[in-house]
DNA sequence: TCTTGAAATGATAGCGTTGTCATCGCGGAA
DNA sequence: TTCCGCGATGACAACGCTATCATTTCAAGA
């Protein structure tokens, strides 16, 4: 290799620094990471190089010369379920300081798309990979177990993870619920959805309503489910074809989004909330409590696991012997809808 | 350096698999690559190589060897705000299948976190930077002027960009607003907003709103403004306090968060929309298209930005001669709260 | 004065790829 | 039969940095 320098992107490197300060490279590097023993002296003059210069040392280089790249691989499945988004504040919150950087790739719900994704995020030797959900491809798996990089499996915790999982066991959530709305005495449950191939998580709120329900001798009276993502618009359809169905004193929905869809056809049809119907939503969204009665919903936390889950994986760059658990909870906000 | 191999990270490299398939590494790297001329039996041969030892090219490595890291950065207020996930969104899938990746930083409105944010990214040597706005500290401005990087500064146009600018006039959506409500026979106008210090781009709507008034021998005659980021709670405190203060036909909102929570005020207070009060707010989110009556608005493209964005940044690798503007434009959506 | 050793700095060899050039083998033209 | 040319492959240095070890410096103790 001739010359490759004339077209190089990089124009200030260590040892332009170190020419400048009048010194090594060696004690350049030493400066830019803060660490071992340096003369004072010699560190401001080689910060004035530094600073007359620009320099901005390249990560690229130092990750391949000391093997660890300081980068986290995020995957999650959507960016227009504002779910995720808030997950990534929790970790971008846990990430300022950390020094260091989140690569994101978003899925949209796709298997071969998350498994496309996770080959190019190990590319970057990531110190972990947060990835939302149990449910990958083999291969995706495969290439996550033999990576040497943490893995944080966020969302859920009702399956074994491959090594860390922070979430909320959504069985347990959907049980909840169901036991909550029969102590406040509901007793015709009907349920409104959305598409579970995509969203197995809402079928396991789904199921542990029902096992609760069953417990107490009761069961969904009436269903309907869209087919697409869960949306308001959905909610308000689905409410509409519920009700037109059968009649029920309470709606169990997937998701805030839906329920907030419930509560809007109920304002617009005149039908009083909760008196009329109760109405019960999952995550505990912004929008729902600032609605004119609070929705009553069940609050996932979010925010905590994403940071969580970064604290999980920087914990340590080694995995445990067995998978790790982190259960970060859910609590009933009682609202006014039901 | 003597022996580094036995903690090593990256178990698989070229070697091992050119060693494997009995050809040189070289061969391997132009068939990972999937670029110039290799005899089939050859790339066959080395395939299955690769899948049996399950090789994940380094692209660390690669990156340094080919100086292209093919990272684009992305520097985002906030996370909350939903508008940046849907930047985000198109920012994705303009991505994918180009074989780029976004390392995200997020702001949370703060300059020097975003100082912190573009120095970190920079250092990965991305492609690109997309960027939030124009407002930047001159450290970072230089940085990424001296970057090499492609630089596109996303929301707003009304300025000079570093090289590319895409998004909308925000001054010009104002204007737009207050032309589109005088042609509906408002007059009395009021002003509910939330803190322009962090939001330079509502401070420009309002100014053009006051200047379409203003040529209408019109103005805003009552205003209230929280303190705070813009949200559904604080929409409905200061629609509450407008309305105590003054007397207006229509109120004009900082954007759909806070427009929502006033539509929620008049919900519950009993105000009829828009008999009593019109409202209008801005951007043309998901949720204000979905209330019992869809909020009158002006529609921001946010997913077409990130799309431009990103084709922006990868059109070419070099900056044009002189700042490109991309004005993505908005339309107003008539709804039925105005 | 000479030793001793800790503190500070330097020299050097990789890290795993890729770009460039060199080489090899083989079929067809001379 | 020799040589040319081209397709296919290999050799090797370079990318910018850091880990490791070696060396220098200098003050304190013998």
């Amino acid at each position: 290799m001739r010359v490759r320098l004339p077209d190089r992107k990089s124009r200030v490197t260590v040892e332009d620094v170190a020419r400048r300060a009048g010194v090594s490279p060696s004690t350049v590097s030493r400066i830019m990471r803060g660490q071992a023993v340096v003369a004072e002296a010699t560190r401001a003059q080689v910060m004035v190089a530094v600073r007359d210069l620009g320099y901005v040392p390249n990560r690229i280089a130092g990750s391949l010369a000391s093997l660890d790249s300081r980068l986290i691989g995020v995957v999650i499945p959507s960016m227009s379920n504002i779910v995720f988004p808030e997950v990534l504040q929790g970790i971008n919150v846990a990430l300022v300081g950390s020094d260091h950087q989140a690569v994101i790739a978003v899925t949209d719900y796709d298997l071969d798309r998350e498994e496309v994704a996770v080959r190019g995020l190990l590319a970057w030797q990531p110190a972990a990979v947060l990835i939302a959900g149990f449910e990958h491809r083999d291969a995706t798996r495969r290439m996550l177990q033999h990576s040497g990089a943490r893995v944080v499996e966020m969302m859920e915790i009702d399956q074994e993870p491959i090594d860390v999982a922070v979430g909320l066991s959504h069985r347990r959530a959907g049980y909840a619920t169901g036991r909550h709305l029969i102590e406040r005495g509901y007793r015709r449950f009907g349920y409104v959805g959305h598409d579970w191939a995509a969203d197995r998580r809402a079928r396991l709120r789904y199921d542990g309503l029902c096992a609760a329900l069953a417990e107490a001798g009761l069961g969904v009276v009436a269903e309907a489910r869209a087919g697409g993502a869960s949306s308001v618009a959905a909610g308000r359809a689905q409410t509409a074809r519920l009700l037109a169905t059968a009649s029920v004193d309470v709606a169990v929905y997937s998701n805030d989004d839906m329920a907030v869809g419930g509560v809007f056809h109920c304002l617009t049809a005149g039908i009083r909330l909760p008196v009329d119907l109760a109405i019960f939503g999952f995550n505990g969204l912004e929008i729902g409590r600032e609605l004119p009665q609070p929705l009553s919903t069940l609050r996932s936390n979010r925010y905590l696991i994403g940071q969580q889950a970064v604290a999980a994986a920087l914990a340590s760059p080694l995995r445990p012997d067995r998978g790790l658990v982190i259960d970060t909870g859910f609590e009933v906000f009682a609202g006014a809808t039901a």
